[in-house]
RNA sequence: GGGCUGGUAGCGCAGCUCGGAAGCGCGCCUCCUUGGCAUGGAGGAGGCCCCGGGUUCAAAUCCCGGCCAGUCCA
């Protein structure tokens, strides 16, 4: 069963059974009434009789603009108000994650609340921060992008106000949590009862599902509360031992409820806002603006057919045409999308995030571009650091963004903008290049959308300056979507074998320096030895596996398949019970050991020269070398490969001590923040925490030096740009830093020895040897030019005529440079001439001989293979040259 | 993660369909014009046509593989 049809089939049993699936008593102790709509079919519950429920579909579009029935909020007050308020009636307040999803696996950014607590938390693997909790969470959503400014409610980052209870099943008080958010409205809002509306529904997601109660007022959906209860299972559905509360509304619709303006914007942004009208030159008519306001919902791109048509109605409706409408709304619409875009912005590269051209960076690269694309185009003399330093002063008291955090972004910002001006100009060359051409169809416009980002007003725009009318089709995005929709991409899920022993007892944590242990054969499968506990290192966290022997034989591989260590050792004949003694390659051990503790050293390194944006993006380490990807929006300089090779080997001769705990996964969150998710998303309650002095902490399940002094040295081979925002980082440490020292330096004295020159002189001579290899190469250039013309002196008297025609064939000394020169020059404007140096051919046929009708590809196979054009032929010789003259 | 486009002189690009002498503009160097500069004129230097295979008498050009960059979409 799909996730729709499950909602839709709860839906119905709560209804039927409503009494118990939702808090009817509080909703009966204030008067409240069960209706059924008699347009969606959905019941809802309110003061007075009402025929439709509190949807905008049915209720026919929102009716608080310009008469809230709430208290006037501002922004930040409404979460002042609402977290004081659930405070009190004993909730943790806790502060918002981090907007990039760096715990999890399946998503780039938080989408809602309760994705702060998906998965560990809510399938009761790890326990909550606190219970029950409110939390302020800012989320990313870019679906609704285009909308942004121009429907009117639509946002790409908005605070998700979360309130949240996880608790056993007999524990769930779904009552005195309904009783609280009811309060809010009421008392905290101060919503009027007969303007609210609750409606009764399901929910489903990700195997779980529930009832939940939505609340509208005037139109407007104002939150939801869902009860997560049960989840599926192949017998059916059961009912959850840890039972989720799932509250989630806007802080942005609060605030715009309360203060009831034309759209969402102005209450949210009201500092930004004003400063980008008082450094736009617009003459914006807020009062035309203000009638257009309540149908801005019907421009939605995703779901209105005919935005020209629709352009029109709204015009007709409130009495203007569509070129002054439009021309009061985009303007304000840009504004509006602006004041979006950099706050998205300011959050998600605060939190680490860079633009990029693949993954979820894409989707920020998209915002900047756009932001800047209005700021150029209505020329707000702003840009979007300004804007976000004046966001981050707005949201300091809910939200405080350091100093350090908002210079990383305007460095963030500034490398984006170069990164958007060159793609611009760009854009415009490829432009004028192909109008130079001809018109444009729309094929070609789509082509150049789609892989040069030439947007079709840029298109436009040029053709306008070029005196050319560019016709962009209507459908122009419709069919750059059509054209991606032919291809979809083939996932295959990884396969992980289930052995039905007990967990491995991991021997390599607690007995580090050992080499040698005994252990029982718990399982065989095939070459697979499972044993109760092992030394053996399995491959895991970019850290390749430990070789080594057991019972004698030599282990081929280690994997680790869930919390079961599997030894592939090939022809072994152990049986369950057996008892072995294995030995691990301490040698391999100790290099991968040594760099995988220099990993964290030049991620800690790297951090500190570059800034804090740099996150691990993948790892490996092998005996030999290591590498580690980071996340850094340019290629690395010299000196900053220099730089972070030298802050790492004095890292080491710090001596730091390295220490490993094991901590549960909410104490290591609260106690490190999220940087110790370096590796990507961990599973598991209990997280093994290394940490290096203050300088690197890690949820890591490598193993490490006992001090970064261990390490020795750390060389860094190279590094490159493995795509944009990614660069990776090769090195490596101990004696493999030194074997590949004596490499550098035995390659230096091999070349010098060469040169026979002293190292100190190796460069220097290098450079005069390139220069004098290039200046004989011209040298010989101009030695075949003379020969050539020695040729032509012995050669010219060998003309004889053949049939009018003066003809030379001739072999001749030379390369195909001397040939070539000499045949053009022998043969002037009339003869024909043939030569060979014994292999190759050329014939060349002057005006006159091409007169009389000689074609060099024709003359050319009378002697051998070969072709050209009519005055000129070359080819190979095939046979004798039968030579004229002498 | 997938698609598309590109890689030719220091920089910006043409040539690639249809294989046959590696080009254009800017910049650079020398000389002339000038009291000096700007400008103008004449001449010149500067290329592993991204790399590796294949086809062919012949590949910048066609085919296959890779690398790098850009871009669009999830």
């Amino acid at each position: 069963m799909d996730t729709k049809t499950l909602k839709a089939t709860f839906r119905e049993k709560a209804s039927k059974d409503y009494r118990n699936y939702f808090a009817v008593d509080v909703l009966e102790e204030h008067g409240f009434t069960r209706h059924h709509c008699a347009k969606c079919g959905k019941y809802f519950w309110s003061i007075d009789d009402r025929e439709v429920c509190g949807d905008p579909d049915c209720e026919g579009g929102y009716s608080f603009i310009g008469s809230s029935p709430a208290r006037r909020m501002d922004y930040i007050e409404c979460w002042e108000r609402f977290s004081k308020m659930f405070s009190d009636r004993d909730y943790a307040v806790i502060p918002r994650y981090p907007v990039v999803a760096r715990w999890r696996d399946d998503t780039d950014f938080v989408q809602a609340s309760i994705y702060d607590f998906q998965p560990h938390v809510v399938s009761g693997s790890v326990a909550p921060p606190a219970n029950p909790l409110v939390v302020p969470q800012f989320c990313l959503r870019f679906s609704d992008t285009d909308n942004v400014g121009i429907s009117g409610r639509s946002l790409t980052g908005f605070v998700m106000i979360g309130q949240h209870a996880f608790t056993p099943k007999t524990a769930f008080d779904q009552e005195t949590y309904f009783r609280d958010i009811y309060a809010w409205l009421t008392s905290g809002m101060q919503i009027p009862t007969r303007d609210l509306v609750f409606h009764e529904d399901g929910w489903a997601g990700g195997g779980n599902f529930g009832p939940c109660m939505e609340f509208f007022s005037r139109g407007v959906e104002l939150g939801n509360q869902v009860y997560i209860l049960y989840e599926t299972t192949p017998s059916g559905a059961r009912e959850l031992d840890l039972k989720v509360l799932d509250m989630g509304a806007g802080q942005e619709r609060f605030t715009w409820f309360s203060q009831g303006t034309p759209s969402i914007y102005d209450p949210v942004f009201p500092t930004v806002l004003s400063h980008i009208y008082d450094h736009a030159s617009l003459d914006i008519d807020f009062e035309l603006f203000n009638a257009f306001a309540p149908y801005s919902g019907r421009l939605n791109v995703d779901e209105t057919e005919d935005m020209d048509r629709t352009w029109a109605d709204i015009a007709a409706a409130i009495g203007t045409d569509v070129r002054t409408l439009r021309s009061a709304v985009l303007p304000l619409a840009a504004c509006y999308s602006v004041a979006d875009h950099a706050r998205s912005l300011l959050f998600a590269l605060a939190d680490g995030a860079l633009p990029s051209n693949v993954g979820g960076g894409y989707n920020l690269r998209v915002l900047f571009r756009r932001a800047q694309y209005f700021l150029d185009t209505y020329k707000i003399d702003t840009t979007l650091d300004e804007l976000c330093r004046v966001h981050a002063a707005y949201l300091a008291k809910e939200f405080p963004f350091s100093d350090e955090a908002l210079d990383d972004v305007a460095r963030i910002l500034s490398v984006e903008g170069d990164k958007y001006t060159a793609t611009k100009s760009k854009a415009r060359s490829i432009v004028r290049a192909s109008l130079s051409k001809g018109a444009l169809t729309p094929e070609k416009l789509i082509e150049m959308y789609d892989s040069h980002g030439v947007t079709p007003e840029l298109a436009k725009a040029e053709g306008e300056a070029m005196g050319v009318v560019v016709d962009v089709p209507q459908d122009f995005y419709i069919q750059v979507t059509e054209r991606h929709e032919a291809q979809k991409p083939v996932g295959h899920a990884k396969e992980t074998k289930q052995y039905d022993v007990p967990d491995t007892k991991l021997l390599y944590y607690e007995c580090l320096p050992q080499e040698s242990f005994e252990a029982t054969v718990l399982a065989t499968d095939g070459q697979g030895v499972v044993l109760d506990k092992t030394l053996f290192y399995p491959e895991g966290g970019g850290q390749a596996y430990d070789l080594g022997t057991l019972g004698g034989l030599p282990v081929a591989g280690v994997h680790k398949h869930g919390t079961v260590v599997v030894h592939d050792v090939p022809g072994h004949a152990f049986s369950p019970g057996d008892t072995v003694a294995g030995i691990i390659d301490r040698g391999r051990r100790g290099a991968l050991t040594r760099h995988h503790t220099a990993t964290h050293i030049i991620n800690a390194a790297a951090r500190a020269v570059l800034g804090n944006h740099v996150w691990q993006a993948g790892a490996e380490k092998t005996p030999d070398k290591a590498r580690l990807d980071i996340t850094h929006y340019s290629s690395l300089t010299d000196e900053e490969l220099e730089e972070i090779e030298y802050r790492s080997n004095s890292f080491v001769l710090d001596a730091i001590p390295v220490t490993t705990t094991f901590m549960g996964r909410d104490e290591a969150e609260l106690r490190y923040g999220f940087r110790i998710y370096q590796g990507g998303a961990v599973p598991g309650k209990v997280l093994r925490i290394v940490s290096i002095g203050d300088l690197d902490v890690e949820a890591c399940g490598g193993t490490h030096c006992f001090s970064t002094s261990e390490v020795g040295p750390i060389k860094i081979l190279r590094s490159e740009k493995i795509q944009d925002g990614i660069v990776r980082l090769e090195y490596a440490a101990g004696l493999q830093a030194i074997r590949s020292m004596q490499e550098d330096a035995r390659i230096i004295r091999d070349a010098a020895s060469t040169f026979r020159v002293d190292r100190g002189q190796l460069v220097s001579t290098c450079e005069r040897f390139f220069s004098e290899w290039k200046r004989r190469g011209k040298e010989i250039e101009d030695l075949k030019r003379e020969v050539s013309l020695v040729k032509q002196s012995t050669l010219d008297t060998r003309f004889e005529d053949r049939d009018g025609v003066p003809t030379l064939v001739a072999m001749v000394d030379g390369d195909a440079d001397v040939l070539r020169t000499t045949a053009f020059t022998l043969a002037g404007t009339e003869g024909v001439v043939v030569l060979s140096n014994g292999t190759l051919l050329v014939v060349v046929c002057g005006q006159g001989a091409l007169a009389r009708g000689l074609r060099a590809t024709e003359v050319i196979r009378t002697y051998g293979k070969g072709g050209g054009k009519p005055d000129f032929a070359q080819g190979v010789l095939t046979g004798p040259l039968a030579e004229t003259g002498v």
